[in-house]
DNA sequence: TATTGACTTAGAGTCGACTCCATATGATAA
DNA sequence: TTATCATATGGAGTCGACTCTAAGTCAATA
């Protein structure tokens, strides 16, 4: 695959994609004898990793790190396992608070669309 | 309240508190004859709700917003409500995604657990 | 074959959200 | 009163994560 078909079946720039090789956030892309990145399967499912990790907000260097274990190989499995549980712990205290803001935020719109009915607008503690 | 009471209270930084008040994250807080921030209970009702938001991922630019609108006065009520369920989808999206992640995170890490065991880490779709 | 378009790299620029710094002034303890 | 501490301000610096630019190369169409 090249790149704009990556980049158009992950939503994702091109611009994004190369700097994820660079930084090592994902193994090196194979290349043709031009020098064009010609993504396998294999690569398209370290986009696709990628890109679920990054838009749960994992940072970039958790995955560059997970990334350079993974080239290490088998005998990083347990580290690579760690690494994935610190980051659902971080992860999982993330959704709590957005639980709580969500909560929150129910909350205030219920007070407002009552206040547009009532026309009164209770204090907010 | 001092800022320094208010900052140890809701565990945020000193220049952080004075930035938000600086662009209007939050409405400008009492001063003492002297200068110093008085913080009122509502000042500190602020700045909760500021903490919450700002956890949850909420961009300052759209806090800056909810900010000028109550300021604005009733007349925003709708304005103010609006922006809220705005905020409200964005933020479920959000929590949607990384939800994804969690369930991919689990599925990743409950296959190197068994690789621990068995000794071979099967070929990862 | 000439030109257009896709792709390459290195490096600079941007953006959101702080965080730090220098300098000044008000408040408190010795 | 003097020294230290808390707080103030404006502005610069940092950090994570891209995003853009310039200059060059390879590939495909007229």
């Amino acid at each position: 695959m090249t790149i704009t078909e990556v980049s158009k079946k992950y939503d994702i720039s091109q611009d994004t994609l190369r700097y994820y090789e660079r930084i090592g956030l994902i193994p090196a892309v194979n290349r043709t004898k031009g020098g064009n990145r010609d993504y396998t399967e294999e690569s398209c499912g370290w986009i696709e990793l990628a890109k679920c990790m990054r838009s749960a907000g994992i940072p970039i260097e958790a995955l560059i790190e997970y990334c350079a274990l993974t080239l290490q190989g088998e005998e990083t499995i347990t580290a690579r396992k760690e690494l994935l549980v610190e980051e659902r712990r971080k992860l999982l205290e993330k959704i709590e608070d957005m639980q709580k803001t969500m909560d929150k935020l129910n909350y205030k719109i219920d007070r407002y669309e009552k206040a547009e009915i009532t026309g009164v607008l209770s204090w907010d503690k």
